[in-house]
DNA sequence: TTTGCCGGGAC
DNA sequence: GTCCCGGCAAA
């Protein structure tokens, strides 16, 4: 490969190459970027200094980001390294990235290795470090995974703990078990993934500055997870980069380099704080409403839910009015559709998913997608709709398994059992004012979700009688003049619809 | 028998 | 369009 020398400041090098020339470039970066411009610098003096052998440039690095050096494996050939990753070669002067891979070649394979190493945990360690510290119990989350990996890693800070994790889905177990490789070195799995993984991942970084930052804070601040929107995909990674890579490689094709935000727009951000989904499967009709730039989607099961997610960006498309908390709208909510199962991520493709720590990981593209379900029909429940119509509902409540003669093909009968519950329950002791008003407002609620979701358009069953409240039953005869108009009129109840 | 409401008619 | 009611089906 012809990787660029480190002397060679003639382009990519620039300003940051040498010490000597090293004017600091005007730093608009993030914090964490200014750790990776140490690494580079390190680097660069390690080859201009004799003096500071690699090693202990490394070791210094090490020092400072880390509670104990890490033994540098020096019996690492050549060979290994000599693929640095493609986009390192370019020499676009204005991206930095170069400086940092440039000098891989030239160096030790072992000091190379620690600077992949290290540059990965300290992209990792930046995105998920407040992840560490909102929520600790993630650090020890007992994933079932074969290989008690990334905790192991003897560098005691959560960071790098945390980074595993949100690694993972990007074959992250290779890329931190390099520290196994030691035991037995496996060159050319551990490789190709580090070669992809902290390069890309790196590379990514430096050429979209604070553009990735600012996900990977985001992504941090609530404990994410990124599906796929590509048709019949529907993949579930945890981590946005590792997300973008996959658009990218598997669907966009590498060469959908010149425009790096494209990604963007083929996944979508949910939340894993969610709230179970005790269901299964989830009826809940996606809104077919244009969600993303994507080709309609052919399969009639998995429609995308949209992903108001104020962070994931957003799809050129104008999202459905109701999307803001419309269920799964509220992607932190109890709608996302893999909320336990949260983390579950969809085994389409690649096996290098995060193994599913619920039993109903069951390897369905569509699944996941369905799943996005959930939360709305939680909170349209919550809202007590009398209407029929909510194929959303996968109802979080744990109904009797009381007998329900009405026996609708769908979900409706769960539905209209919870309906029954809420409806009983409100009418006894809200006055008929309030409850009107909730009602109303449960109405124009579901009035817009109709209007957002056709498919719901098509609910026409009538409700089994003595389950919907009507005017008549609410108010009773004698009190007709407070029914509805169509009350009145012998049509179907307006303001008790089903 | 009661209830919900469709279909249709009168205005 | 509003208003009303016959009549059906389900409970």
């Amino acid at each position: 490969m012809a990787t660029k020398r480190p002397g060679d400041t003639s382009s990519s090098s620039g300003p940051q190459s040498c010490p000597s020339t090293a004017v600091r470039p005007t730093d608009t970066r993030q914090p964490g970027a200014e750790t990776q411009e140490t690494l580079v610098y390190m680097q660069c003096c390690g080859q201009e200094a004799p003096n500071l052998t690699e090693r202990n440039g490394h070791r210094k690095i090490m020092d400072r980001n880390h509670q104990g050096p890490v033994f540098v494996p020096q019996g690492r050939t050549e060979r290994v390294w000599t693929h640095p990753p493609a986009p390192q070669q370019t020499t676009t002067p204005t991206i930095p990235s170069c400086p940092v891979s440039a000098p891989y070649s030239f160096w030790s394979p072992g000091s190379v290795e620690m600077d992949e190493i290290m540059a990965a945990m300290v992209l990792t360690s930046l995105s998920c470090s407040s992840v560490v510290q909102s929520s600790p119990q993630s650090q020890n989350d007992p994933l079932p995974g074969p290989s008690s990996g990334g905790g192991d890693m003897g560098c005691g800070g959560g960071d790098i703990e945390c980074g595993g994790g949100e690694l993972s889905d990007s074959s992250s177990s290779g890329y931190w078990s390099w520290d196994h490789g030691n035991v037995s070195p496996a060159p050319s799995p551990s490789v190709a993934e580090m070669d992809s993984s902290p390069d890309e991942g790196l590379h990514m970084e430096l050429e979209q500055g604070g553009e990735l930052h600012t996900a990977a804070r985001s992504k941090s601040s609530f404990r994410g997870t990124y599906r796929c929107l590509w048709p019949s995909c529907g993949k579930v990674l945890t981590s946005s980069v590792g997300m973008k890579r996959h658009v990218r490689v598997l669907h966009l094709g590498s060469g959908s380099e010149q425009s790096p935000r494209e990604e963007d727009f083929y996944y979508t951000k949910i939340s894993c704080e969610a709230p179970a989904d005790p269901s299964p499967v989830s009826p809940l009709p996606p809104d077919p409403s244009p969600v993303s730039p994507l080709p309609p989607d052919p399969s009639p099961v998995s429609p995308l839910p949209p992903d108001p997610s104020p962070v994931s960006p957003l799809p050129p498309a104008p999202l459905p009015a109701s999307s803001p908390h419309v269920p799964w709208a509220s992607f932190g909510s109890p709608l996302s559709p893999d909320p336990d199962s949260g983390l579950q991520i969809s085994s389409s493709g690649s096996g290098s998913s995060r193994p599913s720590s619920g039993p109903e990981s069951a390897p369905g593209q569509h699944r996941p997608l369905s799943q996005s379900a959930p939360s709305s029909s939680w909170q349209i429940q919550t809202d007590h709709l009398y209407q029929a119509c909510t194929p959303l509902q996968v109802t979080m409540t744990s109904c009797s398994p009381a007998p329900c003669c009405w026996t609708p093909p769908t979900v409706s009968n769960q539905h209209s059992h919870h309906n029954t519950q809420v409806v009983t329950g409100r009418c006894r002791s809200v006055s008929v004012g309030e409850q009107w008003l909730q009602q109303n407002s449960a109405t124009n609620r579901l009035t817009t979700l109709r209007a957002a979701s056709p498919s719901l358009t098509h609910c026409s069953f009538r409700k089994g009688r003595g389950e919907a409240k009507k005017c008549r039953k609410v108010y009773g005869v004698e009190r007709k003049d407070q029914w509805c108009t169509a009350c009145r009129w012998k049509k179907a109840c307006q303001r008790f619809p089903d």
